[in-house]
RNA sequence: GGAGGCGUAGCUCAGUCGGUAGAGCAACGGACUUUUAAUCCGUAGGUCCUGGGUUCGAGCCCCAGCGCCUUCACCA
C-alpha cells in the first residue's frame, strides 16, 4: 500500500510539489487556528435570495470533496461534519432527475480569478480533492440556484498528499473501509451517522441513570482474577510487580465491592475483553454497561432496563408517535411494557416438554444430536434453550426465572431454591441485557464458587474463586439488583447495523 | 479452529476458451468566468495478494501460504 512505501510515489511527489508552491506564495499549507467559521449546515440556513450587495459575509472551513474548473472560475464543494445525510438532486445533463446521497453540510464555493486576487488565484491552482480549506466570502445563490459561497479570500488549512477514494463511488471494500476508518467517515455517510448515534445513545443512558440517582465510577481493567462472567481472558504481565494479570471480562465484582462500600446506586460503562471468537456479533473488546442498586432486585432491574431502552428509542424516533425502529427486515416495536415470560414457560413453548421432565429433556437433547452422557439435567436444559428458543425470541421479551445452577452469582427465588432471580432481555434473537437479584450471602457465594457444574470443563464455568471478593461480601453487602447491557449490540439494534464492526470505530483486524 | 467465497491501476470495477492488461473516476499537460458526478483534446499509471507447479504460453488451471467476508464452533 502506498502509505507504507518509503519513497513517495508519483502522486505524493506531485502533491508535495504543490505544497512547496503554496509555501512559495508566503502561505503555510498546513494552516493553523481558524476562528469564526460557521458550520456549513448553518450557512445553508442563511437567507440566500438577497441582492448581491446585501449578501451576508461568511467564513467556512471544510474538506474539498468536489472540484470543477471552468477557466478563470473554479468551483469547489466543501464539506464539514455539521449536517445530516440528505438526497440531493443531480443537476448535470447526463444525470438530471436522479438523486445522490450527500451531506447537507456541503456547500459550493465559487473562486473567480478577479474576485480572490493574485495570491488567492495562485493558491487555488494548487488545490486538490481532499485538501482542507478556509473560505471567506459572501453567501447566496448562483443563477442556476445553487447555494454558494462567493469567495473573496482563501486559506490553506491542510493538504492531502495521498489520493482519496472515488468521489462518486466512495469506498466499497469492507477491509479497506475498516483499515482506513478516517476515510470511511468522510466518504460513507452512514459511518459518521452511526458513530454520532452511538455517542448520543450512550449519553442518553448516562442521562437516564443520572436522573435515577446512579453514580458512574471507573474500576480497574487489569485484574488478578478475571471473574464475573464465563469467558476466556486475555493474559498480560506487570513487569515491576512481576505478576500475571488478566484484562477484565466483566465489571461485576468491583461494582459489588462498591455496594459493600455504601455506594447504593452505581454503574460503569467500560471496555471489557474476551479472548473468544470474532463474528458479526463479537469483537474481542467491547463495551458493557453494568449497574447495581442496593435494596433492589431483578424486577427493579427490569423496569430500569425498559426505561433505559425506551429513552434511547425516543431519542432516535424523535418527532414520531410510534416507538418502532427497523432492524434488518423487521420493524421492532419498543412500546412498553415489553413482554415478560419465564424461562420454563418459553422452554415449554418452543421445546415442547416441561423443564422438570428429566426424561423428556434428555430425549429432546438427544434428538438434536447433542451428547447427553454424564451431562447434568440443567446443562441439557440450557443447551436446548440456546438451540431451540433463543433465535425465535423476536422480542423485546424479558426471559426471567432461570434454572439456579446456571447462575452462581444469583440469589435464589424465595421458596424455590432451583430458580434464580435472573432475566435476560432478548430482541431479534440477540441477548441485549442480563440482570440478577444479586447474591449477598458470602457463605453461599463461596460454596458456589467451589461447586463445579457436572459436564462443564473448568474454564467454561464461572466457578473462579475470588477470595478477596468473598472477603468483601463478608463485611456485608446489601441485597441488590444488578444489570448488564451490551452497549455495542444495543447500538447495532437501534441503528439498524448488521455487524458489530460497524458500531466500533476500530474493530480488531490482523495487522498488516 | 472447520467449511465456503473473494483478492486485477490510488478508488470503483470489467477481463470471453489459457494467447500482448482494460474502463470510469482520481492524477499529469492543454482549452474554457456560472459549473452541478462540468465538458472537450492529449499523456502517464500494473509484483493481476505471495510463493511454487502444470503448459510453448497463466490474471484465468493445480498446490501451499497470507488477508478479508460469510457460516459453524466458543462467547455477549
Amino acid at each position: 500500500m502506498s502509505e507504507s512505501h518509503e519513497t513517495p510515489d508519483a502522486f505524493e511527489a506531485t502533491r508535495t510539489e504543490k505544497l512547496r508552491r503554496i509555501e512559495s506564495l508566503g502561505l503555510d499549507p498546513w494552516g493553523g487556528r481558524f476562528d469564526n467559521a460557521l458550520p456549513i449546515a448553518r450557512i445553508r440556513d442563511l437567507p440566500a435570495d438577497l441582492p448581491e450587495e446585501q449578501r451576508p459575509q461568511v467564513r467556512a472551513a471544510g474538506r474539498i470533496i468536489l472540484r470543477r474548473i471552468a477557466g478563470k472560475i473554479h468551483w469547489l464543494e466543501i464539506q464539514d461534519w455539521s449536517g445530516q445525510r440528505t438526497r440531493r438532486a443531480m443537476k448535470s445533463k447526463e444525470h438530471a432527475g436522479t438523486e445522490d446521497d450527500a451531506w447537507s453540510s456541503y456547500v459550493q464555493v465559487m473562486i473567480g480569478q478577479k474576485q480572490v486576487g493574485e495570491q488567492g488565484w495562485a493558491l487555488a491552482q494548487e488545490f486538490d480533492l481532499g485538501d482542507i480549506v478556509g473560505v471567506d466570502g459572501t453567501f447566496g445563490k448562483t443563477k442556476t440556484g445553487e447555494l454558494t459561497i462567493f469567495a473573496t479570500k482563501l486559506h490553506p488549512l491542510g493538504k492531502s498528499l495521498l489520493p482519496h477514494p472515488d468521489k462518486v463511488k466512495g469506498m466499497q471494500d469492507i477491509e479497506y473501509r475498516l483499515r482506513h476508518r478516517y476515510l470511511d467517515l468522510l466518504y460513507t455517510p452512514e459511518t459518521l451517522e452511526r458513530t454520532l448515534s452511538r455517542v448520543r445513545i450512550i449519553r442518553a443512558i448516562r442521562n437516564y441513570l443520572d436522573g435515577l440517582g446512579f453514580v458512574e465510577v471507573e474500576t480497574p481493567t487489569l485484574h488478578a482474577i478475571a471473574g464475573g462472567a464465563a469467558a476466556r481472558p486475555f493474559i498480560t504481565h506487570h513487569n515491576a510487580l512481576d505478576i500475571k494479570l488478566y484484562l477484565r471480562i466483566a465489571l461485576e465484582l468491583h461494582l459489588k465491592r462498591l455496594l459493600v462500600g455504601g455506594i447504593e446506586k452505581v454503574f460503569e460503562i467500560g471496555r471489557v475483553f474476551r479472548n473468544e471468537g470474532i463474528s458479526p456479533k463479537h469483537n474481542p473488546e467491547f463495551t458493557m454497561m453494568e449497574l447495581y442498586q442496593a435494596y433492589g432486585d431483578y424486577r427493579v432491574m427490569m423496569d430500569i432496563t425498559e426505561g433505559l431502552i425506551v429513552a434511547c428509542v425516543k431519542l432516535l424516533t424523535a418527532g414520531k408517535s410510534e416507538l418502532k425502529l427497523p432492524y434488518g427486515e423487521r420493524l421492532i416495536d419498543y412500546t412498553p411494557p415489553f413482554r415478560r415470560a419465564s424461562y420454563a414457560e418459553l422452554f415449554r413453548e418452543h421445546v415442547g416438554v416441561t423443564i422438570d421432565d428429566a426424561d423428556g429433556v434428555r430425549v429432546a437433547a438427544e434428538a438434536t444430536g447433542f451428547p447427553t452422557a454424564g451431562k447434568h439435567h440443567d446443562v441439557l436444559v440450557h443447551y436446548l434453550f440456546e438451540e431451540k428458543v433463543e433465535d425465535k425470541l423476536a422480542g423485546p421479551v424479558f426471559v426471567h426465572d432461570y434454572p439456579a445452577s446456571l447462575c452462581p452469582l444469583t440469589k435464589r427465588k424465595a421458596g424455590n431454591p432451583n430458580i434464580a432471580e435472573r432475566f435476560e432481555l432478548y430482541i431479534d434473537g440477540m441477548e441485549l441485557a442480563n440482570a440478577y437479584t444479586e447474591l449477598n450471602d458470602p457463605i453461599t457465594q463461596e460454596a458456589t464458587f467451589r461447586q463445579q457444574l457436572a459436564g462443564l470443563p473448568e474454564e467454561d464455568s464461572m466457578a473462579k474463586m475470588d477470595e478477596d471478593f468473598v472477603r468483601a461480601l463478608k463485611h456485608g453487602m446489601p441485597p441488590a439488583g444488578g444489570l448488564g447491557v451490551g452497549i455495542d449490540r444495543l447500538v447495532m439494534l437501534l441503528t439498524n447495523t448488521q455487524t458489530i464492526r460497524d458500531v466500533i470505530l476500530f474493530p480488531l483486524l490482523r495487522s498488516q
